[in-house]
DNA sequence: GGGTGTGAAGGGATTCACAGCA
DNA sequence: TGCTGTGAATCCCTTCACACCC
């Protein structure tokens, strides 16, 4: 397969497949094929089979994949390979959570620094990493660290945003409920909570959801 | 538009368009036009129209949408009229921050009630919720709640997700790093923040993400 | 004129079916 | 035989263009 572009959704895949393979790879399999993979994963062994496609033919016919090769692989497409710095703004109780929380490490993310404004966060220490006033994120600017996450209330995003952007961040984890506006070349995730929940009620059954409350 | 079945993809963003809507709404519109949806939601307003074409022509020509009537529609669409209630499993980092989490207020949704095994974490008071032992589920029988959101381990989400399946509910919000086994008829929705975050580095500048870690 | 509603066209992603190779 | 790799077919969603009605 050749001069493909790269489908969005196969990109969102990846990490599945990451994960998937960094297990297989710590339990000693060696080997590993599309099925094995898909039960992981839960996703059809030729879906996983075109995704890794996309990046080039790195299996063997009749046999599977190496899983070394095809971690090394797939950490390469990702940029996971080596630890990636990240920085969080924004201590509320979200912000701790994302501090404490263990998820990260499995991808090579590490939280090196964590700021707030409030003067009763300032200098507590959360998991090793000690709080910093806003005011002191220009100290980050010879770090050389590009990826933000942000779980600050909605109408300090955009301005924290900006902030960041201006210091050469290019890759912002969002969790306030907005759009947050940004040149091109910055990549914006969101995570909106309750967003996602909103459609839950749509999916069950009529007689469960959305009951006039009593 | 007759007989069509309606895309995920849409009842995705619904509740984009019931955020700008109650906005809309609350600053005292009456009329509301795709456009001005557009703006709010970030979304081209011919697949705004299209979207709510799914449901029937509930719009005047030449004028827009009566914000009521839309807001009322896709309440109804997504039952979200009424409020919501839901229970929390899981009171540890992420779990306390959902319970102070204001976000879920706007969609309707109330988190009555809060479940861990750990025994500190019992009988304690947060955001006026006290937390119950997990041994506990079962008082939920005949409360009619339907909506679960696990902020558990990930060793013990499957067990958790069972517990409350048997207990009738169906609905799940799902915050552990695994796909939860379940019966067609429950929905699952996973947020997995790490995963998320994972992808961000392939979207960046190839000199800033990925270096080497010195 | 102005904004909605919608069939039709276009584009992308998924699924299929099988060729190709160990 | 077994499992990957991939063009082709299919399916689904987005985008367009314009009919329609205020």
């Amino acid at each position: 397969m050749r001069y493909h572009k790269i489908p969005d959704e196969t990109i969102r895949r990846l990490p599945l497949y990451w994960r998937a393979v960094n297990l297989m790879s710590a339990r000693g399999h060696s080997r590993i094929s599309s099925t094995m993979l898909s039960d992981m994963a839960h996703i059809n062994p030729w879906q996983i089979r075109k995704d890794l496609s996309y990046f080039g033919a790195f299996g063997t016919r009749g046999v599977g994949y190496d899983t070394e090769k095809l971690r090394e692989k797939i950490g390469e497409i990702l940029r996971l390979n080596s630890t990636q710095k990240a920085v969080l703004v924004g201590v509320g109780n979200l912000g701790i959570a994302l501090l404490k929380y263990p998820g990260f490490k499995l991808y090579g993310f590490d939280i090196v620094a964590a700021f707030d404004n409030d003067i009763r966060k300032i200098g507590q220490t959360i998991n090793g990493i000690t709080v910093e006033s806003i005011s002191k994120l220009n100290m980050l600017r010879r770090k050389k660290i590009f990826i933000g996450i942000l779980a600050v209330p909605s109408d300090e995003a955009q301005y924290i945003a900006g902030k960041l952007i201006d210091m050469g961040f290019c890759g912002l984890l969002n969790f306030a409920p907005l759009k947050v506006k940004a040149p091109k070349k910055v990549t914006i995730i969101n995570i909106d909570i309750a967003l996602d929940l909103a459609r839950l009620p749509y999916y069950m059954p009529a007689r469960q959801a959305g009951k006039k409350s009593n």
